[in-house]
DNA sequence: AATGAATGAGTCTTCATTCAT
DNA sequence: AATGAATGAAGACTCATTCAT
């Protein structure tokens, strides 16, 4: 059994400060200090393991999509896997509690406006569109043809981050959220059926 | 005797100035500096017409969706009236070129962002996102149920957004925008005929 | 019979303004706006009067000397010039209902702190000062000796300034300022009457 | 491992250095560069420590009023404790040679001025206003009844004041504080004895 | 390995002055 | 005579980075 080096500790101690500082102060008013005291170090650790604030930020943002895709990972496994129940897990994943928080709204929204300037953060982001996508067009080729799933898949992974959005800059998140997922089910659920 | 309207035109390139300096280096690196260089005035003018920068941002923003609604409204006149016509030319309007521009993504993302930790914002964007939703209602109601037609024009809201926000994200915006608007238009015309 | 030129005219609305925005900001927030405001003036007007602000400040605080000092010599030909009506009409002076305000307090403080570091505000101040002493040496002088008469008028006036100062910092002033005048009374006429 | 007591030695320094830039430049002209150089350290440690510069100059206050208030216990336990030789060494407390030095002068006109506007500033000064007035009463007190005792403290307390300001705004500020020191002392000496 | 003291460039804001009209 | 639009220097404050210990 390896031993797990203080510096993943505390990169990992790092992280998990700073999504909690972007989580509630948003990512423009997270400094190293608002980061450093959540995780109970000195404001110079940063520098020293991540290079600098950015490279933690960077860092943050992998270590959220990872958790994220493995966690779905998980509950897809779960299901009985016929096309239906994964596509229903898929939508499920995009409005957990989690997903439906302020927090997330901040987080996704500053990593979102701040990947346009910062091709790190944007490539990042590609990559968790592209898996979505992928893994709806997966579910929906098992009862339709190639091109036929492609544009399912495409639409549905659009009302999902459509709903998503919009419930998280309106007035009424709860309401919105939970409208959402239930109209994207239904949605996809035709597209299926048809 | 003092020139009637200065103030007006000073506002308006200032307006213009702010929208530049988002577009090129998104709303976090913009300053006072980066826009009064590009009106070609001093900073001091900024505070002296907006009360500051959170002013003049606002009004940018204001200004920003006056525009697009003023210019979706002369769109809208010229169709038959016809609810596909109308339907059509929302999910047009929100596919126009600058709207697919890289400046449209970085200001929308910016703004939206900030909109998070900044009530002025987020109320203007729920005004605008609400167009959007009343608009489709409108034109759906024409063919179905109250009801059915606010579940039609969540969806189709939803999956305009969600195809907008991962085109600009996307590493090729254009495939993407085009396939999205035309998928948009694709699902909205099926909710019209069933 | 001269007709006052527009230029006096003029130079006292904005002195009364400059006054007005002391009593009621304080000399350090007093700016040009605030005052060319009051004045209902434009704020260039100024410099073209008094040469700029400090010019106008200096202007203001002379008006306002010079006002006490009028106001001071009709009230003491007012009384039967015996040594203890003119003292008693002295002290009166500093304590009247002007003197006691906030805002006498605001624009006294504010114009000493100002002429430590301005000579020609330095010497009006002065000059006041000696004529405080100068009056009150002169009435002293109807009952004792030159020398006795100085050193009376010099603590008199001492007194005077020190419960003015007080009170004025006090967090109380309305008791302070009474009992002031009060004790500044008994405290003379002992003088007088030894 | 960290030095200890450094942060109560750079603060020293900074309030030495703004005491030293009020006394040269008036609070006025006090800014944070002139203080920061003063202390040969950069601008941004006067946020850093007293949270903004607002911060310091209350320190460099209470600091001030520490000080003078120290030097005065220490000399008045020298004295035999008679009411006299309490009073007189009050007396001289006040017009020692730092209080009648030109930088005393410029110090406290600022803070007076200053705390007209300033609530924190006030009640420092507020609390140095009665401390006078309280130790004179004390000393009164043991040759007369409280109620006189308590004007004679006022009185003198007000003329000690009035003096000091007088002299301090005098063009001959030596000649008049010797006199003020000279009178203010005959004065309570002849409270005391009648 | 880790600290945190110190820096100083960068930001917004204020405001007296200027000057064309 | 009077305006007020425009300037830009100067102010306080923020904060990522550095570095001696």
């Amino acid at each position: 059994m390896p031993i797990v080096g203080v510096e993943e500790i505390r990169k990992q101690q790092l992280i998990d400060a700073a999504l909690a500082s972007i989580a509630e102060l948003g990512l423009q008013k997270t400094t190293i200090m608002t980061i450093s005291q959540r995780a109970g170090m000195s404001s110079g650790i940063i520098s020293h393991y991540f290079g600098g604030k950015q490279g933690l930020i960077e860092a943050a943002l992998r270590h959220l999509l990872d958790k994220l895709g493995r966690a779905f990972l998980e509950k897809i496994q779960q299901t009985d896997g016929s096309p239906a129940a994964r596509i229903l897990c898929i939508i499920e994943a995009n409005f957990t509690e989690f997903q439906r928080s302020e927090l997330a709204a901040r987080t996704w929204l500053s990593f979102w406006a701040r990947s346009m300037h910062e091709p790190g953060l944007k490539r990042l982001q590609q990559i968790n569109n592209a898996r979505l996508c992928s893994n709806l067009r997966y579910a929906f080729a098992q009862s339709m043809s190639r091109d036929k799933a492609q544009d399912a898949a495409r639409q549905t992974a659009a009302m999902i981050d459509g709903f998503w959005l919009r419930s998280a800059l309106s007035s009424d998140p709860d309401e919105n959220f939970a409208a959402g997922e239930s109209l994207c089910k239904t949605f996809a659920l035709s597209l299926l059926t048809h």
